[in-house]
DNA sequence: GCGCTCTTGTGAATCATTTCACAAGGTAAC
DNA sequence: GTTACCTTGTGAAATGATTCACAAGAGCGC
């Protein structure tokens, strides 16, 4: 199948929650056009980003939302339990552990590694910090899909390239650093710096 | 001026985060293929970013780096202080109170605002917790100028429209949920569960 | 079955971003 | 000053993403 743009998963991936919320407010069928007006697009690009997937609407009617939300699940893998391990118990890598908006959307966290021993042994949410020292043998054990990297950025490849060698084939990363991975591995990084740098960006340019 | 593409303002971004460890380091100089290899990018990519703006190098040399640092700098805003007001003091709110990447570029957590009287009074990292009526007054004589919205969804839009009330022209928001702001203020989200939902989609189509 | 209305699915057109390719300008050695 | 060598800055080309526009279906009432 050709190559789908990340912004039309993105997209995908907010038109799944505004289904599930149609669903619950107990409507049955929804139109592109107002399943665009939710996310903030139109109702041409709901349909284009849809058919690349295939065709799941009725032509005069709309979508039935059940279907959609089921197909929607299947084509982001969403059907199944994927299995996390955070690395680094501190202050963000304990929010995530705690973050109940994981657990809702099929994502289970199976442990957080930490190699400070004031920290391992300590109960997060249920999940116990576990020392890094385990890390590759539980991560075949656990059978993690997903490593969320929460540690120093001076630490972060060394880790990135661990759980790599442990078997992870996708990684999200919240150190402020560039990583690299294998090919076949997708790394992903979220930067709050970042995102405060590009809203001063903002504020200084907002005149034009 | 033309509009800037996000894009290219967060390369901008990272650019001046490896000029600034170049000149930890002690170089002097540097060129795009330099700036570029740590970015991923190519030099042509970062020769066109920087054109949008002026031109900042010498032919046959490269780029001064501490000159290009100063001028990234006065570009993105960073050249001051920002004050930044944290609302929700919960573990991802705390988390962002206590992180020092902010600090150490310029973004100043000037209060954090609850409204559990469990949490309103504690101290985050120096920052007390205020309660959350006092949000309007305070922004105006805080000079607050970024917004992070860090209370449950639910609670997300309210509470935008009251710091946007109160004169915050940017916002920073990590509720999963779509917000709207008037014209003149910059949103921008980070989502986290998606970001998990787009490494799932990785995952499952990582054979094509 | 027919006509009316509605909405999809999709090529084609537009718009945006990235990459290419090279003239122009600068350094440095001699 | 001249030559040899680099690297920038930038139009033009290529690639990628979004928007347009409309034919093709599908439901519904009569
Ligand atoms: N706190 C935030 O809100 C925030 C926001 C954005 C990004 N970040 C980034 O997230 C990362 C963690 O930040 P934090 O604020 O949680 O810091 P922190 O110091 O609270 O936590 C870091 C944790 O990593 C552990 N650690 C360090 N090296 C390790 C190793 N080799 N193996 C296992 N564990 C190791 C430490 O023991 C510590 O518990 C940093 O890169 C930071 O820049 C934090
Ligand atoms: N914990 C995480 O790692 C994480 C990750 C991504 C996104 N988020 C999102 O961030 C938000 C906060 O998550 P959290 O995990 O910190 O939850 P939390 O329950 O720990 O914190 C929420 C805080 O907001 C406060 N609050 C609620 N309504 C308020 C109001 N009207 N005014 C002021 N304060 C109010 C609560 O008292 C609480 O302290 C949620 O939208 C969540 O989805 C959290």
């Amino acid at each position: 199948m050709k190559r789908i743009a990340e912004s039309t998963v993105r997209r995908l991936s907010a038109y799944l929650r505004f289904l599930e919320e149609f669903e619950a407010h107990g409507h049955q069928t929804i139109s592109s056009g107002e399943l665009a007006a939710q996310g903030g697009t139109t109702s041409a690009q709901v349909r284009k980003d849809l058919s690349f997937f295939g065709s799941f609407g009725k032509r005069g009617l709309g979508y039935s939302v059940s279907a959609l939300s089921t197909s929607l699940r299947e084509i982001l893998g969403l059907g199944r339990q994927w299995n996390v391990v955070i690395v680094g118990a501190g202050k963000i890598g304990a929010a995530l552990a705690q973050y109940n908006g994981f657990r809702d959307r099929g994502f289970k966290v199976v442990a957080v590694y930490d190699f400070d021993p004031a920290r391992v042994g300590r109960t997060l949410d249920g999940v116990v910090v576990r020392d890094q020292k385990e890390l590759e043998s539980d991560i075949a054990k656990l059978k993690a899909h997903i490593a969320l990297i929460a540690v120093p950025a001076e630490a972060a490849q060394q880790l990135v390239d661990r759980v790599v060698r442990a078997g992870v084939k996708a990684i999200l990363n919240f150190a402020p650093t560039p990583l690299t991975v294998p090919a076949g591995v997708t790394l992903r990084s979220v930067n709050m710096a970042l995102e405060l740098e590009i809203l001063s960006y903002a504020l200084v340019n907002s005149d034009d």
